[in-house]
DNA sequence: GTTGTTGCAAATTGTTTGCACTGGT
DNA sequence: ACCAGTGCAAACAATTTGCAACAAC
């Protein structure tokens, strides 16, 4: 332990400035549960629930507050830092809008994991919707469902999300 | 019609009894909250929420308690007679199964909106989905999100729907 | 010093569950 | 008569909010 993910402490320093910038810029502020979870979030490089937030920040903080974290992690939204997606009847998830490559999420009804899939496999749809109906997607804002290639073939497991 | 397509009386009718066959195949009950449910959908044609239905069954018998809805929509979803589509952050919308040609469902970010569109919209990402990821897509259980037509041009407004 | 933010606890909202009783078959 | 299903209230889970104290600027 002690090395924090892919990010390391750097990346999460600079990240920390840059979003201190953003807030200022507001005449908001950086505090202590804000500078936590965007720890947390760069530290995963994932997606994120609010329940995983909040464990990562407790374990680091235990002073923190959930309720700071739902306002935090609004907060980040605003700023356009934060993305959320929602995976099917589960939680919403939240993850860092910057570097991470445009993905669309697909979750398994069966076992419940997510799948990050290249954007791209929505273009198509994206160009109809567009065409027939006006309709911009936002590929990238709900996760898709149905079922991943372990469970289509082999016998499926536990969870069941809906 | 005739048949189940059609929302009147009879075909509220028809769809009871269609059920109870599949109910006592599993030794199990056609009940009022049960019919009263069967009728809501019916009657709607397209996607209620939990609430929608609660609302509609109680206006017709207050009697019916909301965690019987509940029960029976869970039920209706085991027997296959019914579905739930997952709409954004918003809550999950039920409707017959047989009721209307397949749709995939898509929500307006701005306006909260919720839009029909032909099911083969998404054929071409399901394809690809399978031939990349061995993920087989549901396309009908969740709503994509994105931006209407309306509201794409002209301002948006209140709800914005997450 | 100002005022944006927090921690806390209580209020909200949405869904589930234990249990005695009702009602379908 | 038997037992699935109900009504009810209470439990549960997830999120929000009012407010006094705190801390970032």
């Amino acid at each position: 332990m002690g090395d924090q993910g892919a990010d390391g402490h750097d990346g999460v320093h600079a990240l920390v400035e840059q979003v201190e910038r953003l807030l200022h810029q507001r005449g908001e502020r950086m505090t202590r549960p804000r500078r936590a979870v965007l720890a947390a979030l760069a530290a995963s490089g994932g997606h994120l629930t609010v329940e995983d937030v909040v464990a990562a920040v407790v374990d680091v903080d235990a002073t923190v507050h959930r309720a700071s974290v739902y306002r935090t992690l609004e907060a980040l939204c605003g700023l356009g830092v934060v993305q959320h997606v929602h995976i099917g009847h589960g939680a919403t998830a939240y993850h860092l809008v910057h570097d991470v490559t445009p993905h669309v999420h697909v979750q398994c009804t069966s076992c419940g994991a997510v799948v990050d899939l290249p954007a791209d496999v929505l273009d198509a749809a994206a160009t109809r919707m567009v065409e027939e109906a006006g309709f911009v997607l936002d590929p990238t804002h709900v996760a898709l469902s149905g079922t991943c290639a372990g469970c289509a073939s082999g016998p499926a497991r536990a969870p069941s999300a809906s």
